[in-house]
DNA sequence: ACGCCCTCCTGTTGGC
DNA sequence: TGCCAACAGGAGGGCG
C-alpha cells in the first residue's frame, strides 16, 4: 500500500497532532507483527515527549527523549487519529497512544506485514534504517550517483528502483509510473541505463512522488488517511493497473508483465 | 557477491 | 449464489 507520497502525508497528519505532546498511556493489544512489538514498549515511552515526527523512506519516526518509535504500515496498515472522546478500540488494532492533548492515535494492520519497532538511542543504529539509499528529495540524489550505482549492477531498473538501496520510497506504483515517464522499460537491466537516463529517472522520480503528495496519496484499495479520507492519485496513474488498455500518449496497448512475482506496466512503444 | 524467489498475513476479486 | 485460486501497494532472508 504505502509508498513514498502516502507515508508522507500520514506522518504530516500525525506531526499535527503529535508534536510536542506527551505520551501519557500506551495499549498494545497484539504484539505479533512482522516483527514483534516490544513487550516492554508501552512502559518505555509512557511519559515520554515527541520531540519530532518524521518519515525516513517509509517509516514513520517518532523521535522520543532517549529513543525512537519506528512505524512501519506494510501493505495495509493504517493509522487512525481520534479524541479520547471519540475513540472506540478498532479491528485489527495492534496498538495506541495516549496523548497529553486528548489525542489518541492507534495503529491497525490487518495483514500484520507492518511493524513498530523502539530504537534504543541513535535512529541510525536500527540495521532497518541504516543501510538505506537516498531520499528522493535529498540535494544528493543526482544522475550522476544513480549512473554509479546502476552500472555496477545487473538487476532490472524497476527492481533496483523497489530495493530502497540508492533510493528510497519508491513502491510498485511510482516505479512504474516513473519508468513510463522516463521512456524506459522496466526490464531494461540497470547496466544500459545511461546516464541521460538516469537524469530523467532521478527528474521524474521527484516530479511524481511530489505530485503524488499534493494528491493526498494513491488510494487503490486500501489506503487512507487518518481521517479515513482516500487519496485522489489513482486517477492520475497513466501505467499502472491499466494493462490492455491504451496509452494515453502514443494509443498503444499497455502491457502487464511480473518481475520478481510482482507486476510491472509499461507502453511497449513509448519506453525503450 | 549477486540476483531471484519465498515468506510473513488476510481481505478482495474474478472465474467457473 | 457459492466456492476457490489468484492476487494485492513491502521487504528481509535465504538459496543457488
Amino acid at each position: 500500500m504505502p509508498e513514498l507520497p502516502e507515508v508522507e502525508n500520514i506522518t504530516n497528519q500525525l506531526k499535527s497532532v503529535c508534536l510536542n505532546t506527551t505520551i501519557v498511556k500506551s495499549n498494545i493489544y497484539t504484539n505479533r507483527l512482522r516483527y514483534n512489538i516490544n513487550p516492554n514498549l508501552a512502559n518505555i515511552i509512557t511519559n515520554q515527549n515527541i520531540n519530532s515526527v518524521e518519515r525516513r523512506a517509509k517509516y514513520i519516526v517518532l523521535k522520543l527523549e532517549n529513543g525512537h518509535i519506528l512505524i512501519h504500515l506494510g501493505m495495509v496498515g493504517r493509522i487512525y487519529i481520534d479524541t479520547v472522546a471519540q475513540y472506540q478500540k478498532k479491528d485489527y488494532e495492534h496498538m495506541n497512544l495516549y496523548l497529553n492533548n486528548n489525542s489518541v492515535i492507534s495503529f491497525c494492520d490487518h495483514r500484520r506485514f507492518g511493524a513498530i519497532i523502539w530504537i534504543k538511542g541513535e535512529l541510525n543504529t536500527c540495521f532497518l534504517i541504516n543501510k538505506l539509499g537516498l531520499e528522493p528529495f535529498s540535494i544528493d540524489f543526482k544522475a550522476e550517483y544513480m549512473y554509479k550505482k546502476c552500472i555496477a549492477r545487473k538487476v532490472s531498473i524497476k527492481v533496483f528502483l523497489l530495493e530502497n538501496k540508492t533510493v528510497v520510497g519508491i513502491g510498485n506504483i511510482y516505479a512504474s509510473e516513473i519508468l513510463f515517464y522516463s521512456n524506459i522499460r522496466p526490464d531494461r537491466k540497470t547496466n544500459t541505463i545511461s546516464l541521460e537516463e538516469c537524469k530523467k529517472i532521478c527528474e521524474f522520480t521527484r516530479i511524481v512522488l511530489l505530485k503524488a503528495i499534493k494528491a493526498g496519496g494513491t488510494s487503490i484499495r486500501d489506503f487512507k488517511h487518518t481521517n479515513g479520507k482516500v487519496g485522489s492519485f489513482a486517477q492520475q496513474l497513466v501505467v499502472y493497473s491499466r494493462d490492455n488498455r491504451h496509452c494515453l500518449r502514443c494509443n498503444t496497448k499497455i502491457l502487464k508483465i511480473i518481475q520478481n512475482s510482482r507486476s510491472s506496466y509499461f507502453c511497449p512503444n513509448c519506453q525503450i
